[in-house]
DNA sequence: CCGTATCCTCATCGATACTG
DNA sequence: CAGTATCGATGAGGATACGG
């Protein structure tokens, strides 16, 4: 039984695999771990966050918010006693409980990236897109 | 310095993040998994896998497979001996060394779940996408 | 059986302009 | 400053048909 697949019967698997699959969906996309590690550095205005997320527009920096919010990993506070109004938002205590999902992705992936580096130096399947080898 | 952003400057959280890219990408998308815990029940041919993966396209099929072969993660046997040609995927032992990072993913979804569902019946953001809570 | 080729739909994301 | 509205590009993924 070599992955979390609870019954030897491998019929239902969906049940085991909706759990990675709602991770997956929400770390997925091309901004949210850009978003969570800026704010990892600590509390943020809307503008400095995109500032630090180099390239997000308003708009797609909005709707991830939003996300992230609604699934309790980032709080938003509005201080409407400035004008104009000011808008913070922060990373939740919560939003730590993905270093160990992020840290699996991140050593996983940079022995990955390693392993295909080094098996395109000698021979290997053709790597027409391995995994986006830049340099 | 909560996430893995190396230098106390974020500046170039592009290099931390890259990894992490890397993984997301290759476990992203809509079949990679299922493919995957597909073939961790043992070797399958090309249809086999079809049916096992219920609701895939040969085209889909076809594609993922091509993509986790490039990436090392399983094996491509063709026999021709035989009438027609037979296909057999294999997961290849580098695919186990991806068990950990599932693992994860699948321990930090399976308690969001619990945690959202909790919120939900209490008081909480209001969830119209949470992470499409199903039952 | 093992795919590929074509065409199509739809969600995601970017660019730009605009409001409170 | 903190967003929203609108339009357009792009790519993932599906349906169907066909070839080796």
């Amino acid at each position: 039984m070599p992955f979390p697949v609870p019954p030897p019967s491998h019929a239902n698997c969906t049940g085991a695999m909706r759990s990675v699959r709602d991770a997956l969906d929400l770390l997925g996309g091309k901004w949210k771990l850009p978003i969570i590690v800026g704010l990892s550095n600590g509390p943020q205005r809307f503008k400095q966050l995109q500032r630090e997320v180099a390239g997000i527009t308003a708009k797609m920096l909005s709707k991830e918010l939003k996300e992230l919010e609604i699934n309790g990993l980032i709080t938003r506070q509005v201080d409407a006693a400035t004008v104009p109004v000011a808008v913070t938002y922060t990373l939740a205590a919560y939003g730590n409980t993905l270093f160990p999902v992020i840290e699996a992705l991140h050593a996983w992936g940079r022995e990955h990236r390693i392993r295909i580096m080094h098996s395109g130096e000698t021979t290997a399947p053709k790597a027409s897109r391995v995994v986006e080898v830049v340099a």
